[in-house]
DNA sequence: CGCGCCCTCTGTAACGATATAGCAACGGTC
DNA sequence: GACCGTTGCTATATCGTTACAGAGGGCGCG
């Protein structure tokens, strides 16, 4: 018993091939009296519809677009961030009619999986720029769209400016009187596997704590402590900020990134440090349990819903030979309620520059 | 300027088309110099190696498998026990060289994807019986293997029975001296959407409420407290049990799901309900987060990932031909911090049977 | 020296579908 | 009655690769 395809099914049937073919993919160009009996035999057979393989050989397409992820796996989902990352994207693929691929960049598999990957078009999620996957996509020569990272010559990019994103939170700051500072950013794990993975989003994390600094060096403010968390978990970020809340030396922290401020929030609820009122915090990315939190996080919002979307958008449209228009991701501080003023001051000085 | 193919690759090097496919694919079977030449000449037109679509075409698999996610992949990726189960999926997928295609079923998109999907066979993730795409599957006579949810005739199964594992976590409350329970599960929603959600999870939820209860009748116990959270997250379940809270009615709580057991401990800690002192909290799937909380989570271990990793295992084996042996996937109570023995009590009786 | 064997490479024939052009029949129009 | 546009189906020619069988040359062995 032979699988059937489209040719058995043709002759059970009495017609040609190309008949059948038809009767699958185009009722209107065909009468429904054959159309039916067309089906009513393939179904006879077992004959679930047009092989997809043989499919897209020949159509040239195989509606199929493939992610490249940074991280291992399990990071991935349990980042929130790029879990609203991917679901823009997903979102927006399926309403066009297309697959997602998912290629997991681990250090163990042969990253052969570029080249064999059915597909139509990459995303790179936050790839490193040395990896030897994103050269592998690059041999592949199809259209391929990036996220925050890699920049890469000619190829197009979805993300906002971290830098000038993380100087906004830093004016907010500034305008609620704040003038002493922490911030929380991500740190390479001394202990090796965490700290590649941490590598992969330094740069990014890097700019943000860039653009934050810059803004208050413009405001005459010097006064930063930069605390290193080793994973982007709340767990991790709590650990970073244990030991220096214990006698902080700044009324404000930045998390850049909402998880490692959520961590910020666990840790001064579990010292009893009240946040705002002692302790103002900002995060960054208003992923979805920053509006729930308590006190709800003040946030610096880039849209990664959208930027998912807006990624699946550049990549359809350069599958269809559309020039991508390049939409703008907003970015802008969601004041909640882990912000308010600076707390009065004890000590003298630092007011005035 | 055309598109290299195999063939061109091969007129230019002055070679047989086969002699290229034997450079990219096997190494062995050609000698050094001629493979390095027929690369070289690749790597001139452009050429970046056999096209996947014809390959799968012509060796009859696509070294792809297909999930099926009963969810919307926000919610996905928002649940940690599915999070778990991926990455075991994937994890032993990658290693054998199988990619992993994404299938969202949602209501919007044309279940035409699982048509269409360029797989050598399917994985169901929890996903309704009366789901569309269940028929849909079926009909591409793939290889299928289904997770928890569906049971259906000639598909392989991976799934703990959730209800004997529920009353191993009824047998451990009983044993610490409790007589008066409640029980935290999924309800469907009032307000439309979610209630569809939540229903696909549905039946494995009732397993082990009937699980737990049945073990609690068998002791003679029928104190037990139901109380419904409309969705699978911690504010959730803090939400649904938060009323229930200010005047308790039982010393243990069970909740389904890992993720409610914390909303539980959430909404405990909020009202200074002292947990294990005043309340005996356990969960269901023994997730990352069940170690870390505070305090930390006495729940059911089902190894969720080792789970992803036997469905991986069973559709290779039913790929490679070999009879997919059934190992069986224990599961345990894991004792942490949330339990204790039951605190005195004032009322009188129900000690005896 | 001749035999057989290995090693490397070639020729042929699919894999299962669809794009394209074209052909027959039909009814309507002038 | 000749002409023409539709409708519904067929015939042909690939899409780009790999399985398989086998050919030719070099080399060890009897």
């Amino acid at each position: 018993m032979e699988r059937p395809t489209l040719q058995s099914v043709a002759k059970a049937a009495g017609v040609s091939p190309m008949t059948v073919s038809n009767a699958f993919n185009r009722p209107d160009q065909c009468s429904s009296d054959t159309r039916e009996k067309v089906l009513k035999i393939a179904r006879e057979l077992g004959y679930a519809g047009p092989d997809p393989a043989a499919r897209s050989l020949r159509r040239g397409r195989t509606d199929t677009v493939g992610v490249l992820l940074t991280e291992r796996l399990p990071y991935v989902f349990t980042d929130p961030g790029m879990v609203a990352f991917l679901h823009g994207l997903a979102t927006t693929l399926a309403d066009a009619g297309q697959a997602l691929l998912l290629l997991p960049v681990e250090g163990n598999a042969r990253h052969g999986h570029v080249r064999n990957a059915i597909v139509d078009a990459f995303v790179l999620a936050s790839l490193l720029p040395d990896d030897p996957a994103v050269a592998d996509v690059l041999e592949r020569r199809l259209p391929v769209v990036s996220w925050g990272q890699p920049r890469l010559p000619g190829v197009l990019r979805v993300g906002v400016d971290g830098a000038r994103s993380a100087a906004k939170a830093a004016q907010h700051l500034l305008d609620l009187g704040h003038r002493r500072f922490a911030i929380v950013t991500l740190g390479a794990d001394p202990d090796g596997d965490g700290g590649n993975r941490v590598r992969g989003v330094h740069q990014a994390m890097a700019q943000r704590v860039a653009g934050f600094t810059r803004q208050l060096r413009h405001a005459g403010v010097t006064d930063v402590t930069v605390l290193e968390a080793f994973s982007n978990t709340r767990t991790a970020s709590a650990e970073a900020i244990a030991r220096w809340l214990e006698n902080p030396t700044a009324t404000a922290v930045f998390a850049v990134t909402d998880v490692l401020a959520l961590g910020v929030l666990d840790a001064a609820a579990a010292r009893h440090v009240a946040v705002p009122a002692q302790l103002s915090v900002v995060g960054f990315d208003d992923v979805a349990e920053a509006a729930a939190s308590v006190p709800p996080l003040t946030t610096v919002s880039q849209s990664l819903f959208e930027q998912g979307a807006l990624a699946a958008q550049t990549v359809l449209d350069q599958l269809a030979g559309r020039q991508p228009k390049s939409r703008p991701i907003r970015s802008e501080v969601v004041v909640r309620g882990s912000t308010t003023s600076a707390p009065a001051q004890p000590q003298a000085g630092r007011r005035s520059r």
